[in-house]
This record gives C-alpha cells, structure tokens and sequence, in this order.
DNA sequence: GTCTATAAATTGATAGAC
DNA sequence: GTCTATCAATTTATAGAC
C-alpha cells in the first residue's frame, strides 16, 4: 500500500498482493490458483513469479502485514487512556473495528494461518502472542487497581478478542451492519464483562 | 456412528467420514486430497467412491450432521427451564462445550461453509438462522420479562454465540484448556453480558 | 518486466479385474 | 466391495522469446 510508480499507481508487486487478498478471502488459500490471482491483478500467470517468490510467499505477506497492523491497533488503543475500563473499552472497540474494516485480510489473517510454512507459522505466531498479552496485561492492570473484577484472565482475554475475530466469518461490507455499530456492541459489552 | 458391521465396527462409509473429519480439520477441504482420506480410512483412493458420490459429499454430510448436532444441543438447552437467566446460561454453556468437545467437527462446519454446492451451503444455512434465531428469542423473551438488559438483540445474540464458534480455531483436547472450563467461562461472561 | 509455451507433478474420479 | 491402473484435467512453477 505504501509503493507507489511514477503514475502515482500501485506497482506491479502491489497489484498482485491485493489480488491474492481478494482471492485468498473469497475462496481460501488452497483453493486460489495463481492464475486467478494473475488474471485479477491484468497479468499473465508467469507474471506472479517475477515479483514473488511463491503463492505461500504471497500469504505469508498478506499475514504478517495483517497481524503486525492488527497488533498495532490494540497496542495504540491501550496507550490512549490511564483508566483501566477505557482501556479495555478502547482496545475491544479498535480491535473489531479493524477486523469490521478489514474483514478479508482479518479472515486470511485468521483462517489460513495453518497455510503457513513451519517457520512462517512461527513467526506470525509471535504476533498472535503479543496480541493476546496485550489484552491480558490490560485485564491484569484493571484487577489490581479493583476497577475490573474477571477470575479468569487468559479467559477473559482470548473471549474478548473473540467478539472481534468471529465476525469475519459473516461480516461484509455494505450489509444490515456497520463496523462502528459491531465495535460499539463489542465495547460495551465488554465493559459488562468485565467491570466490577 | 450410528452404523455398525456384524463384528460391532464401523462401516467402511463411516470409517472414511471419520477420515474425512480428521483431514478436513487438520488442513482444510480444498488441501484435503481423496487419497489422504483414503489412505487415513486403511482403504485404496477407488474405495471412496463406493461410498460417497464426490469429496463434496463428504463434506456436507459432515456438515449437516455438524449443524443438525449443535442444533439439537441449544434447542436442547433452551428448554431446560423457564428462566430466561439460567436460558442463556445454559444456552452458552452447551453450545460452547459442544464446540469443544467436537472441535474438529466445529472447525469444518464453521470454516468450510463456502466450499458448499450452491445447493448444500443454502440447506445448512437454514440451521445456521435457526440458530441465531434460537437465541434471539431466548434474549427476547427475557428482555419483555425484564430480566434481561439487552439493547442490540441480534448483535448480541451473535456476539454470544461467538464466544463457542471462536474456540475451534484455537481449541486442542489435552491442552490448558478443558471444555468445561471454557463452557463455565463463556456461561458466566453471557451472564454479566444480559442481565438487567 | 511482460508474454507464450510447457514441464513435472498432482488432482478428482473412473474402468475393469477379482 | 476391494483392488490396481489410469484417464483427463488442473496445478505450481519455469524456460526462453521479445
């Protein structure tokens, strides 16, 4: 998203990298030919091996920009406030909303993780870690000052995120819901789940 | 599992659906190959043609046994008695330890959805609005007796049954986790979600 | 950096012997 | 009802011309 050609267009490796975003999503990875992606970027199918190396490169691109984005949303919404309820108020709503916003890398992001080479499986899975300690630390944080009352924090936690990743297996834009109206519910919600 | 041979096993039919629900899960229906299926059964890749009309088949009569199950399990629980409460208590609990208990299953009915005949994927999602509508009206009905403080019925509604549906992407038998302690969790988490 | 052409392997499904 | 053998189509990826 960031490269650009002299036209001011995106570059031929961009094309073909939001082309296998759209065909990773609607049809899954295993199921995505590279002809298809090919013929959705306007190229021929040779054309995806000058600018990847492979369509599990192509995946495993589309994921770590999408986890790496997805960490940084919930890692900014936790710094936006000292009280521990906002926080967490703050981190549910940015969290689903991304994923609402994003819901077809958010799906790639979380259905084709299986998809991944043994060592890209690996590193992704850093960011899946940091992801879930941020909402725990968050939850920890709130218990301690007796602001949230939760018994079970990783619990908690991976429940939280939940209402976030689940709804990109059903959301699409342009239906009966909105990604504000989906991170509002989430966020009050999560208030009720977790406040003392 | 419900066919039986004159020796009390299972039918070669039932033998290469278990096959089926194994590989469908550990990698997904289009990275499955008839052979693996095959192969995990004890049986030569022709065998499955002799009991299943396609790999497609497979699939949806996994899935419709899938939906029809879980199904049951919250119709089931909603009828176990007359407080709308302990309605969504138990309505949360089952459906989350159903999809614990039947991970595997609960993967391949959420996640291979769209690798349904056009036919297929619009049978099983009437069971999948029957569902959702299941528990709308368990929140309806404990909105009017105003015991339930829901302002968003549907959204709620989806954001409950995600607490169950999410767990099969994560969710390994023999793990940290049991499933009654997740179905405990995600009963008492509905709870402060709805109460009044 | 794009294309056409094709290699090399794998796929879902079938034929036909036993 | 099981097997071996195979078909026909499709797949990822590469070779080589322009």
């Amino acid at each position: 998203m960031t490269e650009l050609t002299a036209n001011g267009g995106p570059t031929a490796r961009e094309r073909l990298l939001d082309a296998a975003v759209e065909a990773f999503a609607e049809k899954g990875f295993a199921a995505t030919t590279t002809r298809d992606i090919a013929s959705r970027a306007g190229m021929s199918p040779a054309a995806v091996y000058v600018h990847h190396d492979s369509k599990e490169s192509l995946l495993y691109r589309v994921s770590l920009d999408g986890h790496t984005h997805a960490l940084r949303i919930i890692t900014e919404a936790a710094a936006t406030t000292d009280s521990p309820t906002e926080r967490v108020r703050q981190m549910v709503h940015d969290f689903s909303l991304w994923h609402a916003d994003h819901s077809r890398v958010g799906r790639i992001v979380q259905y084709e993780y299986h998809a991944l080479t043994d060592e890209h499986r690996a590193e992704i899975g850093t960011y899946r870690r940091k992801i879930e300690q941020t909402m725990q630390n968050a939850l920890t944080e709130g218990v301690d000052q007796g602001v949230l009352a939760v018994d079970d924090i990783p619990g908690t936690a991976f429940a939280l995120l939940s209402l976030g990743i689940d709804l990109v297996r059903w959301f699409e834009p342009g239906g009966s819901w909105t990604g504000e109206g989906l991170a509002d519910l989430h966020a009050r919600l999560a208030v009720r789940m977790t406040s003392a």
